[in-house]
DNA sequence: GTCAACTGAAAAAACCTTTTCTCAAAAAAT
DNA sequence: ATTTTTTGAGAAAAGGTTTTTTCAGTTGAC
């Protein structure tokens, strides 16, 4: 047996609703689109027999005509991370609104790769771009300047004088240390990722002028093993303990738990830890739930989806880095119940 | 300041071509195209000026006549999972190479969502639907029945008499068994998620075909949580303890790795542990980094555009299950260098 | 030297909408 | 009763491409 490739029956046009319900090409349109000049019993019928034969407009002809095609395209090099999920859905939700549909493009790493996607865009007639990366630091490797349709950056490095969307990692890192203190945690250090990363830098200032510029803070990398290892060099060390870790991410954060544990410290009666990333997946399994820091990435995806909307539709935007604010995501790894007001 | 647009630049069309090669709209068509008759000289003229000048069809303009758009849509109800994002890679990278951009659906689980994103996407011409979820045995709340454009399940279930790809789970639970009785091991124990999953039943059977009829199964939920109560219950009971477990996920691998060292059990020295999903940030963390089983989605979502595409172009396809090999991928939890050829 | 066949290239139609222009009929104003 | 305004709706153009048709000029055969 053959596979029905479906294809055979014919879309109907707006000759069809012309026909059936007796008027011209041009009535129907204009009936359609609620323009021109015409009795509102033709409207009328007009519209209730395009909805009865169940005629929907061809968007290519349409685009061809209006010079849009209520379609984006979406950029990003982070196929199997997580950053660029959150992202996608907020831009998706927010434009389906508007009718606009998104090109999804996963070009890795391959500048050849990305060319080739955005000319496919280019020729599809998208009505803007949004660049989405898995680093707040590092550019996509594809040249978007100088591109006939808007470009947004979204999680990644924006070229200048372009609208740029990310978390604000100062922020988060605020809420972070001032929830620890507020559990009366006063020895707080902060563990996180490679120096290199902007984000790091960023967090770490945020921290020292909230837990005070004496605060330590250890790089490491951003897995489980680091936190594990930082939780060992600091109670291998002779003096006074911590009583609370500022994790870089959810990872470090369950590796310095894991570490805890193994060391008989109680978290969080002995020792409050707390994370960054909301990762469901990290933060909700380990053991006790990690109290962590949420950067909102689907917000800023819807947000990036409306710009670059605005954009397209010739509205003004004032260029510039828009930092969105985190969320505190109580659990139970620092203890207490919820953020203060 | 206000930010430029860039929609000023008009774009070059075939006009432009035609008239800066000094031939007409139609012979520029029909050189750029390798279609017509002319002299080589004619072609040659043409193609050169238009690659100067830098023209590129609008893909709007050639979609309304051929009936044919480059475009499919890829749905899913798994924004934030991990099953769709390699699926969506493979998709995307199986196409591009044939000049077809996909539009990524997130839908949540809202058959309203659903509606209008089919609909967005009709009304954009796709030339197709590939129908994308986390799991197996579940439909998406969308009908895609009676459309006028091929659809495609790829890790979902599917409508009868539709193409549908799936990794063969019976599969991969066999090659996990067999390398763990190829490591020596002979009480294996499998420890899994809920029943209610068919892939869940369908390892398990697998599994007892392999390991014997009498090899034990316990169900609980894809969490660390119960591969850690697993071990305890395992363990706590009287009478001989199993030297291999054989984990539903790579998440109840990980929990019951970890129940094991804290009973002084060693991984893979004592008894060994297998996974199943080869979620790199779950698999490659654990210590011991774990051995599991991959779906291969990648390739699955490769196949389903491949096969989308063809049903768009008419070509025959053969409808049914299509399932895909597994593939073992070995690190330290059982033992072992390299799989048996 | 006439006619057929072939060659190269242009003209026109088609795809589906939207928008502007035109025009006849009806209504209002003189 | 005649002119002006308003109303309703059709005709045509435009958008960028591909495909079919047409046509003039050349070549080859008889």
């Amino acid at each position: 047996m053959r596979l029905d490739t479906g294809g055979a029956k014919k879309r109907i046009t707006i000759h069809d609703v012309a026909a059936a319900a007796g008027v011209s090409i041009s009535t129907a349109s204009k009936a359609l689109n609620n323009t021109g000049r015409m009795g509102d019993e033709t409207r009328e019928r007009v519209k209730r027999v395009a909805s009865e034969i169940g005629f929907r407009p061809n968007a290519l002809a349409r685009g061809l005509l209006s010079k849009r095609s209520f379609t984006i395209g979406l950029l990003t090099n982070d196929t199997y991370g997580r950053f660029t999920l959150p992202v996608m859905a907020g831009v998706s939700e927010a434009l389906v609104d508007h009718g606009v549909s998104v090109f999804l493009c996963a070009i890795e790493d391959d500048p050849a790769l990305g060319q080739v996607h955005v000319e496919a865009m280019l020729d599809k007639q998208v009505d803007g771009i949004i660049a989405s990366g898995k680093r707040l630091d590092r550019r996509l490797p594809v040249d978007l300047s100088n591109l006939p349709v808007p470009v947004v950056y979204a999680f990644t490095e924006g070229a200048p004088d372009s609208v740029t969307f990310r978390s604000d990692d100062a922020h988060g890192a605020t809420l972070a240390v001032e929830w620890l203190q507020s559990m009366g945690r006063r020895r707080v250090v902060h563990v996180t990722g490679p120096k290199e990363f902007f984000s790091v830098r960023e967090r770490a200032d945020a921290f020292r002028s909230v837990a005070g510029e004496s605060a330590e803070v250890l790089c490491g990398i951003w897995s489980e093993g680091w936190g594990h290892d930082a939780v060992d060099q600091l109670w291998k060390r002779d003096g006074e303990k911590p009583d609370a870790l500022f994790c870089g991410n959810d990872q470090i954060a369950r590796g310095a738990v894991d570490a805890l544990r193994e060391r008989g410290i109680r978290v969080p009666e002995d020792v409050s830890v707390i994370g960054f990333d909301n990762w469901e997946i990290v933060a909700a399994q380990t053991r006790p739930p990690l109290t962590t820091v949420d950067m909102e990435l689907k917000e800023l995806g819807r947000q990036a989806g409306l710009t670059v909307l605005a954009l397209a539709e010739g509205r003004p935007v004032e260029p510039g880095v828009r930092k969105l604010p985190c969320r505190l995501v109580v659990r139970q790894s620092c203890g207490g119940n919820s953020p203060k007001l």
